[in-house]
DNA sequence: GCGCTGCTTGACCATTTGGTCAAAATGAAC
DNA sequence: GTTCATTTTGACCAAATGGTCAAGCAGCGC
């Protein structure tokens, strides 16, 4: 993605103390905004008050309301995929794709504004990344089907395509970030207890790793 | 939901002819539309358009956007929650199971737009729907988990927490509606062949069954 | 202090869009 | 054909919102 990581344009500027500050502080709130009510919903306005800035001063630094959007998608999705890239061919295939499960359920704790950003922007059909989609992606996602095929072939995994395996494993653990509300309105309380996110990786991880374990 | 079932308001008057045939219109475009560009994203006048009617002419039928929204929602919701609601006790638990995921991952294939459009709803909060999830939802959700509960008693399935199991299904069926862009991206051409959701659904039912079979 | 570059903003504009209304068209009953 | 209720629409309004601009302000090197 991008050029170098989030210049403005061409021509490394240097980019001066105040500008950095202040654009992380407008990537930061729009991430909330565009999160919690999309792309068409936010407001320029809204993300300008959150960071106590008026609306021409946030768009003296980007030059619209797209172009935010846009960069915070792209500085969003390394961080994303970061665990999913680092899926290791060498490692156990159980304990590899254990740690992997656990660490997209505990961004989706954490960070449950970034799994909505994308849910949002792919349920409306990916206008902006799916340029990124159809390359980065896809060529991340063989790679690593790859990987889990080799696994199966070795008997180390019971035989599972290994796309589907990939995409189960994104549904459940980023439902629990994008549908939170519905699991908070459907299990009440308990869904912000401290132990919840715990249980809910011991359940998912129970589900799907004893479902590949080679028999 | 709602006091009958699609009146307009009190008093149940008849409906004419003409007032049955343009409100189901009206309903269908509008189901696509808020389906693919969510609450905020969608017009009245692509809504009216979609059914060639004018804008003033369907706000003769809903009295606002809001309204049109609800009714959609709440008129979807019912088909979409039968076959959970169809769960019987006294099936035998992996075939009942079996039969709820195949029938989820059937309506993900045929009506993907019913999925995205409670994804969304969702999404931002279920401004909407967050009565009906406190209470209709989630009564059916206990009920249900404990008739999953009960099976795992009986050592007919695996020790497994019920609501993630539910949350887990939920999950990975839907990614399939909500989510298809990205699969389309990523494992290309062969998302749209006639074939495909048969290993979809052999996968899923592979991973999550035997990953609750007892053991 | 001076001047210059970079930062900030109030005022403004154009477009989109939800919603209204009075008047016209249509259909049904007789 | 006349009459009345139902249905349809063109014209219009007000609010929200993305984006512009010229002028003001602030920091900084000298």
């Amino acid at each position: 993605m991008a050029s170098t990581k989030t210049r403005p344009a061409k021509q490394a500027k240097p980019l001066s103390r105040i500008q950095e500050v202040n654009r992380k502080a407008i990537l930061d709130a729009a991430l909330e905004v565009f999160a919690t009510s999309g792309f068409r919903g936010a407001t320029i306005d809204e993300i300008a008050t959150r960071c106590g800035m008026s609306k021409p001063n946030l768009l003296y630094y980007f030059k619209s309301k797209r172009d935010i959007y846009q960069q915070v998608l792209e500085q969003t999705l390394e961080e994303w995929l970061g665990p999913f890239a680092a899926i290791d061919p060498n490692a156990d295939p159980v304990e590899e794709l254990r740690r992997y499960i656990t660490a997209k359920l505990v961004m989706s704790e954490k960070r449950p504004e970034a799994s909505k950003l994308f849910a949002n922007e792919i349920l409306h059909g990916a206008p902006v990344i799916h340029g990124f989609l159809e390359t980065h992606l896809r060529q991340l996602v063989h790679e690593k089907a790859g990987v889990i095929r080799q696994w199966v072939s070795d008997g180390k995994l019971a035989p599972i395509d290994p796309y589907h395996l990939i995409f189960t494993i994104w549904a459940t653990t980023q439902h629990y970030a994008d549908f939170d509300v519905q699991i908070r309105a459907v299990i009440g309380s308990q869904a912000g207890k401290p132990g919840f996110y715990e249980q809910a990786a011991q359940a998912v991880l129970s589900i799907i790793l004893n479902g590949i374990r080679p028999r």
